[in-house]
DNA sequence: GCAAAAGTGTTTTATATACACCCATGA
DNA sequence: TCATGGGTGTATATAAAACACTTTTGC
């Protein structure tokens, strides 16, 4: 959705191919640099940060919903995406568009009975993506994109904070249950690289010791043969995920700290 | 929505009241005799059990849609209630309705381009109700409810059981993150009341010592000084909660077992 | 006094935490 | 050889689990 011509079909005709009243915002978490990131658009006209979204299709069933949406805003495909919650409470999500305003701000007259105009809930999902893969895709409402680090998140569109705090706050409770670095690392990765990712999605500091010990004891990873050359210091050693445990993990689930 | 005039109004004029595709089905867990039980209605028509449900107001915030289909459903007010999910995958939730099924069923004409034609996606909470207090109030579709065991849940309607088995599973997640059993008990109760109410929810024996030392040490609740007489046995001590302990928990979650 | 349910303490085991030194590498 | 980051083990403290007998009550 690009053109004026595209953005006006979409005003005019969404009706016919998406539900109303619903949209899908998800908080797409990428892992770059030792920081926890998340992809941030900016909406022209509106001139600020908001999260990426779109609109669920008719016949569509609403996470094939969430995975078209990350895929059609990142090139990802068969990305780590969870539901978390839907927000339907905030002030904006009781507020009707000012169809005047839309006006002014895109050039597309959209009236009072179109399908847009009504108050929109939101399904929100949180994805997590390798940072290095992905493709952002911006378009006529979004021109530009930025990853953001989660301890730096401005203010922004909507009630798009709510739905940041709440998708971390649930990654981090899940962090105790399932073993989230799989989707975030790349297949092979050092100790030092998983426990700083720990350590930067919980927000406090882990002794590397202890914190090694108890991922090779859960058998959720093992040390491969391979270390890696880091410059003038010591190789780390490389590690990958032992599927099976992780499968299992996620599935029943793991109690545990780290 | 009990005589068929309520109900012709709402087929044909609740596009003007509520919003489409979406609706809100709640899961009311009450505890009694020792089971924990989920409150089921009768469809009439279809002849089978399903959840309460409802319909969000135009301009009526998500929780409290919630809130209020409970108190029309049960005539309590003030209940806990926590959204787990929102369904939108299961065959059910892409199908539109059959308008001759739904004549056929309930005298009813719904026209293809009625607002209860379409797909409609379920927002899902659950509550936790002193089972004691809730007056239920059936309607037109819906002319027979019963509390049903949670370990003897038949096929039900819709997705229902999908909805069942997920809060079912939200709800012994959260009790080790959160002092659950306040909602479901009466302001004072026993030891082996509350002892043999995680038993019921978790489905699995625990060591009476061991949890009473456990609630005790986290300071949830309390010993009073009185006692219950219980016919030809030892009179146990009554509890209660401990207000702001349990406020802390409920805000900051608990890490444990029981 | 008996049947039924309530109440309680200690030991063992497992898990979590705290802590410091040596090693490898390239410049 | 030095600066930097990587790697590893043990001892202590805390929490969980296992376990059995005595008390109270009404009949």
């Amino acid at each position: 959705m690009n053109s004026l011509e595209e953005v006006e079909d979409f005003v005019r005709n969404g009706h016919r191919h998406y539900l109303p009243h619903l949209s899908i915002d998800p908080v797409i978490f990428g892992y770059h640099d030792q920081q926890l990131k998340i992809l941030l658009l900016n909406w022209k006209g509106l001139n600020g940060w908001g999260l990426p979204g779109g609109f669920i299709q008719r016949r569509e069933p609403l996470s094939q919903a969430a995975h078209r949406i990350l895929q059609e805003r990142t090139g990802l495909e068969n990305v780590f995406l969870q539901q978390f919650h839907t927000f339907g409470d905030s002030p904006y999500r009781l507020q009707e568009r000012n169809p005047r305003e839309f006006f002014e701000k895109y050039g597309v007259d959209m009236g009072e009975d179109n399908w847009l105009f009504e108050r929109t809930l939101s399904v929100g999902y949180f994805a997590l993506v390798d940072y290095s893969k992905v493709n952002v895709r911006t378009d006529f409402f979004t021109q530009n994109y930025q990853w953001c680090d989660v301890k730096e998140i401005p203010s922004l569109l909507f009630d798009h904070n709510e739905a940041v705090d709440k998708a971390l706050a649930t990654l981090r409770l899940q962090i105790y249950h399932q073993p989230i670095g799989y989707k975030l690392l790349p297949e092979k990765f050092t100790l030092p690289e998983i426990h700083t990712l720990y350590e930067t999605i919980l927000g406090k500091e882990l002794d590397p010791r202890n914190f090694a010990k108890k991922l090779v004891a859960l058998g959720l990873i093992k040390k491969l043969a391979e270390q890696r050359a880091i410059g003038p210091h010591r190789s780390p050693y490389l590690y990958q995920f032992e599927k099976e445990t992780y499968e299992d993990a996620l599935k029943q689930g793991i109690v545990h700290t780290y």
